[in-house]
DNA sequence: AACATCACG
DNA sequence: ACGTACGTGATGTTT
């Protein structure tokens, strides 16, 4: 460890607030340091160090390995971590493995080609050992690249940046940042051994291990010292039952999910892609000759406000973004959508165009070649009210709501023909929330008498005798009042959504108010509460911190309380989905099934079943989902079985 | 890297 | 008078 950092003067996160200024407001997390000088200077501040001493120590005999087993059982809990040639866990290669479960300390045990999976196994008495807690900063990670050497990794486990998630869920958390945080220490950078991230990023396969060692006991070093940090702050009331019975189980349920994969009809994806491509091209043509303007680039949202704003002038007061260009999205050209067909064509051109590129051309790029399927990767510290997200391939954004969309969830199919896809989702989670925590008796009523509550809603606020009565322009002005009510949304963004006047949406928001008086007093005491502790928080005390309510701003202060409203909202929708998931899956290793559960879409999870076990899961499913949670208003599942994503939903 | 757009819940 | 519905990720363009 070197004696001095520094660390940048403007050190920038996000927006123009410090880390420190982050952390400080509303008590949050403090800074601890052990730095013992701090120096200002012009280019940063300069922190000495107190000298470190640390012992890293390479392993790469098998005596060496003997003796640190040795050591290993013998701890309650070992920080770890992997070191491969790759960030994809199933092309990933193990090239070593280091250990720590004391400060300034650290072992690296070198795993070459010729001898990985050997050599991983000498430690499956550490990694089996029930009694050791595994420590590790992105756990999943690393237990993907131990059991890919067939050693399932058991015990407690706790992971470094999910636990600084729950601290301070809309921070940044990867290990060298929290480091220069937390510990006043800046580590050595991967790109200090590997070279900046690129195409000349080199691998690690092609590094002495000699030279690794230091680097991966660092990190392991690190992870023990984050743990010491982080672990005083887990135990506290409101996040131990959080972390432990939630976060941390989830880890392996979205592991296997992620091994899991799913099955991806390539070929008709290729075929929809000529298609596709045929109408992009028809289109494009019909668009440039109505425009009378052939050189311009029609994906360049730039060059087509120009045309249509500039050359056609079918806008006298064209809409600008923030950044002083026509706007042209969606919502700016379906109002225009009367001045000129054009706009129709621009439209279907941009949703063709937006299938084909995202879905139809990338996904089939993605199937792993190993498991030819698809595997999407679950991050669980990215979304600030508790969500989980999905990326490479986002597969918590595949299109349904078009006919051409509906194509594309179609070729997400069962594993073979002893398989069906079975699609489980909540109906109206975020509602039930709100009925509950509010205590609202008339919308838990609703639920509970099993009404449509949209229509039952349209019922009450336009004060239609029965429900069988509502007409659907009714039902849907209903609908969007409960949608809108969950994002905090005003009497003008009802008037905008509905293409009615503000005063008929003040009117109908007014009588909503009437029906369902405790969800309007809930809302303010959302805000109050924000107001009064600096944070909101969801059922299973989740928090979002919210330092913008107390601006003088009046914008940004509007924005702090639609977030205290609907943190909370999506937040327990969100625990409540995730203690599903453990639960299913918990009961699906009991009942010993072969189908597998592989996504999940916010509050919908999705399984390959096998057909003999058609029945079995089906008990599980509604039964675990249906009950996750006592909130005192029923939660209900709505399931199918298919050939494929689509027909299942 | 930032912006604009649009796919989903 | 202000702006106006929450949460994400991927793509193509522009700087």
């Amino acid at each position: 460890m070197g004696e001095e950092i520094i660390i940048p003067a403007q050190r920038v996160l996000s927006g123009n607030a410090t880390a420190d200024d982050q952390l400080d407001l509303f008590g949050g997390p403090k800074i601890v340091t052990d730095a013992i000088e701090e120096k200002e200077t012009k280019s940063g501040t300069i922190l000495t160090i107190a000298d470190t001493k640390s012992s890293y120590i390479f392993v790469d005999t098998s005596s060496g390995r003997k003796e640190l087993l040795n050591k290993l059982i013998n701890q309650k809990s070992v920080c770890f971590d992997t070191e491969t040639t790759d960030l994809d866990g199933v092309h990933a290669e193990i090239v070593g493995m280091s250990f720590s479960f004391e400060k300034n300390s650290g072992y690296f045990v070198s795993t070459p080609p010729e001898s990985r999976k050997e050599i991983v196994q000498e430690f499956k008495s550490f990694f089996e050992n029930e009694a050791i807690e595994k420590v590790a900063h992105n756990i999943k990670y690393d237990l993907k690249i131990i059991e890919k050497y067939g050693v399932k990794v058991k015990g407690q486990l706790f992971d470094t940046m999910i636990a600084h998630y729950l601290i301070t869920p809309e921070g940044k958390h990867n290990m060298d940042y929290l480091s220069e945080l937390y510990l006043n220490y800046r580590p050595v950078s991967i790109e200090t051994l590997i070279g900046k991230k690129g195409k000349t990023q080199g691998s690690m396969a092609d590094l002495d291990p000699k030279d690794i060692s230091d680097y991966a006991c660092e990190d392991a070093d690190i992870t023990f010292q984050l743990k010491q940090k982080f672990a005083p702050e887990i135990e506290k009331e409101h996040l131990k039952k959080l972390f432990y019975e939630i976060e941390m189980p989830l880890v392996s349920v979205l592991q296997d999910m992620e091994t899991e994969g799913i099955n991806l009809d390539v070929e008709a994806l290729k075929k929809y892609s000529v298609e596709l491509e045929t109408d992009i091209v028809e289109l494009e043509k019909q668009v440039k000759e109505m425009a009378g303007v052939q050189d311009f680039n029609l994906d360049s949202p730039k060059q087509l406000g120009e045309v249509l704003f500039d050359h056609l002038k079918i806008d006298a007061k064209a809409k600008k973004t923030k950044t002083g260009q026509y706007s042209t999205s969606e919502d700016t050209l379906t109002k225009l959508e009367a001045n000129n067909p054009i706009v129709r064509l621009i439209l279907n051109y941009r949703s063709l165009r937006k299938l084909k590129s995202t879905y139809v051309d990338s996904l089939p790029d993605l199937v792993n070649k190993k498991t030819g399927r698809v595997h999407t990767s679950y991050m669980q510290t990215i979304a600030a009210t508790g969500r989980l997200s999905s990326n490479n391939p986002n597969l918590q954004n595949i299109p349904i709501r078009t006919e051409k969309g509906r194509e594309i969830r179609k070729a997400f199919i069962k594993r073979n023909n002893d398989y069906c896809i079975l699609s489980a989702d909540y109906s109206q989670i975020e509602l039930r929330v709100i009925a509950a925590v509010s205590n609202d008796e008339n919308m838990i009523e609703a639920f509970r008498s099993g009404h449509d509550i949209h229509a039952a809603t349209a019922a009450k606020v336009f004060h239609v005798d029965k429900i069988e009565n509502v007409t659907k322009d009714q039902r849907s002005a209903a609908k969007a009042v409960n949608f809108g009510i969950i994002y905090g949304q005003s009497a003008f963004g009802l008037s905008q959504n509905l293409g009615i006047s503000r005063t008929e949406a003040k009117e109908i928001i007014d009588s909503y108010w009437l029906q369902y008086p405790k969800i309007k007093q809930y809302l303010s005491d959302s805000v109050q509460f924000a107001r009064e502790h600096g944070y909101v928080e969801t059922i299973m005390k989740r928090r979002r911190y919210l330092p913008d309510i107390q601006s003088a701003n009046a914008i940004v202060r509007g924005f702090a309380e639609r977030n205290a409203v609907n943190a909370p909202i999506q937040g327990s929708a969100a625990d409540i989905v995730k203690i599903a998931m453990i639960h299913v899956h918990d009961e699906m290793k009991k009942q010993n099934v072969k189908s597998k559960m592989l996504l999940q879409v916010h509050d919908e999870l999705v399984f390959d079943v096998l057909l003999s076990e058609k029945e079995i899961m089906t008990k599980i499913v509604k039964d675990k989902m249906e009950n996750a949670v006592s909130i005192g208003v029923p939660l209900v599942i709505d399931y199918n079985f298919g050939d494929n994503w689509l027909e299942a939903h």
